[in-house]
DNA sequence: TATATTTTGTACTGAAATGTACAATAATAT
DNA sequence: ATATTATTGTACATTTCAGTACAAAATATA
C-alpha cells in the first residue's frame, strides 16, 4: 500500500548504489505527459506509457507508482513549466495591456505548439476524471487558484504604479482574465486557428484593461 | 458495420409490431448522459451505462449503437436541453446586462444542480477525447459556435435598439463572453461555490457590456 | 391459431488492462 | 572476489471490457 518511491540513496560521492535506471526522470514525464496530454487520464492505458517512456512497466511501477500518481506528477510538470512560462511573460512587460497579451500569446504556444492542438493539460484533461476522483479534482483547483493568484498580483502592481484603475474587485478581473484562458485551452483542443484565437484575446484585454490613455500633463 | 438503429415502422394505427421496448428512449439518454457526465467518455463503461438505463448491453446496442455514438447523442441531448435554457434566459430579458446574467445564472443552475457539481457536459467530457476522435472534437466545436452564434444575435439585437455600443467587433465579444461560460464550466467542476461563480460572471458583464447610462434627452 | 417482427436476457468469446512475482542484470561497497 | 543494492525484463494471474450469438418473450397481423 504506502511504498516509498525514489529512495535517493547516495552516498557523498552521489554515486547511487545498484543498476543505474534506463530512464531519466525528467525527460520520462515529459513523456508520460505527453501521452496523457493527448489522450486524457482514463483512456491512456499503463501500456501507452510504457511505451512512450521506453520503460517496462513494472520499472514505471516502481518509479512513479500507479496510474493516478504518475498522471498527477505529470500534470505538475506541466504545470510548473507553463507556469514558468507565463509568469515571465506578465513580468517582461511593463505595460499592462501588452503584458496580457504576452501572457496569451505564450499560453497559445503551448495549447498549440505539439503535432496536433491539445490545448491545455489541466483544463482538458483532469476535467473529466475530476468529479470522482478528488486528488485531480484538488490538484485542478490548485492550478487554478495559483493562475489566479498570479494575475492578482500582476493587476495589482499595475494598480500601484498607477497604470491601472480597476472598476470593480481585482480579485474578480483577474478571475475573468483566466476565463478567456479557459476559453482558449478548450477552443485550441477544438480546432480552432491561432489566428482565431488570438483576435479573442485581443479583444478580451482591450475590453476589460484598456490600453492606458496618453498620460495627461 | 453501417448499422440502422431505431426502425420506426409504426403502422397508422401508431401501433408498432414485436415487442414492446422496456425503455423510453428520452429518459433513457438521460440516464446515459448523467454517467457520461460524472465519469466522463472513456472511464464509461457500457456496464455502467447498461446499470444506469436499466437495459442490458444487447439492447443498448440495438437500441444506441456503439459507445461513442451513444455518447454523442448523449451529448446533443443534453445540449439542446441546455442551449433552450440558455437562449429563453437571453431572449426573455430586455436588457442586455441583465440578460447575460441571467444566461450565467441559468447555467449555473445546470453546472451546478446534481448530487455533485459537474460542470459542463461538453466542456468537462469531450475535451478529453478529442484529440483522437474527430467526430467528437467536431461535435465539441459545433456546440461552441451555435453559442458564439447565439451570442451574436443577441448582442445585434441589442446594438440594433441602440442598447449597446460594442468596442470592437462583436463576432469577437461574443466569443469573450463566452469565455466566462467556458470558465464557469470549468471552475464548476472543480468545485467552486455558486457564489464565487456569481462574482465572476458579474464582474465579467460588468466589464464587458456595461449597464446603459440613463438616456440622455 | 399460426406467423412475422421486434426486443429482452443469458451466456459466451476474445481482447485489453492492471498489478505483481521472480529471475537476471549492473552497478557500488567491503 | 564477494556481498549488497537497485533496476530491468519476462511471465503470469486476475479482472474488466466490448461485442455478439441465440433462445425466450411479447406484441401485431393474417
Amino acid at each position: 500500500m504506502a511504498q516509498i518511491f525514489m529512495r535517493i540513496s547516495t552516498n557523498m560521492t552521489g554515486k547511487r548504489r545498484g543498476r543505474p535506471p534506463k530512464y531519466d526522470r525528467d525527460t520520462a514525464l515529459a513523456q508520460a505527459a505527453e501521452v496523457f496530454w493527448e489522450r486524457g487520464f482514463a483512456a491512456t492505458s499503463l501500456d501507452d506509457l510504457a511505451q512512450a517512456m521506453n520503460m517496462n512497466r513494472p520499472s514505471l511501477y516502481n518509479a512513479f507508482g500507479d496510474k493516478e500518481t504518475l498522471y498527477r506528477q505529470a500534470m505538475a510538470w506541466v504545470d510548473r513549466r507553463l507556469s514558468d512560462q507565463l509568469g515571465t511573460a506578465l513580468d517582461t512587460e511593463p505595460d499592462l495591456n501588452r503584458a496580457l497579451k504576452a501572457f496569451y500569446d505564450k499560453a497559445l504556444t503551448v495549447y498549440l505548439g505539439r503535432t496536433t492542438p491539445l490545448g491545455c493539460f489541466a483544463i482538458c484533461t483532469a476535467t473529466a476524471p475530476a468529479p470522482r476522483n478528488e486528488a485531480i479534482r484538488r490538484d485542478l483547483a490548485g492550478i487554478i487558484a495559483r493562475v489566479d493568484e498570479a494575475l492578482i498580483r500582476r493587476l495589482q502592481q499595475a494598480q500601484s504604479q498607477g497604470a491601472y484603475q480597476a472598476s470593480g474587485s481585482v480579485h474578480d478581473i483577474a478571475r475573468v482574465l483566466q476565463a478567456v484562458l479557459h476559453s482558449l485551452a478548450v477552443r485550441a483542443r477544438a480546432g480552432e486557428s491561432h489566428t482565431a484565437l488570438e483576435k479573442i484575446y485581443n479583444a478580451a484585454v482591450d475590453a476589460i484593461v484598456p490600453e492606458m490613455p496618453p498620460l495627461q500633463n
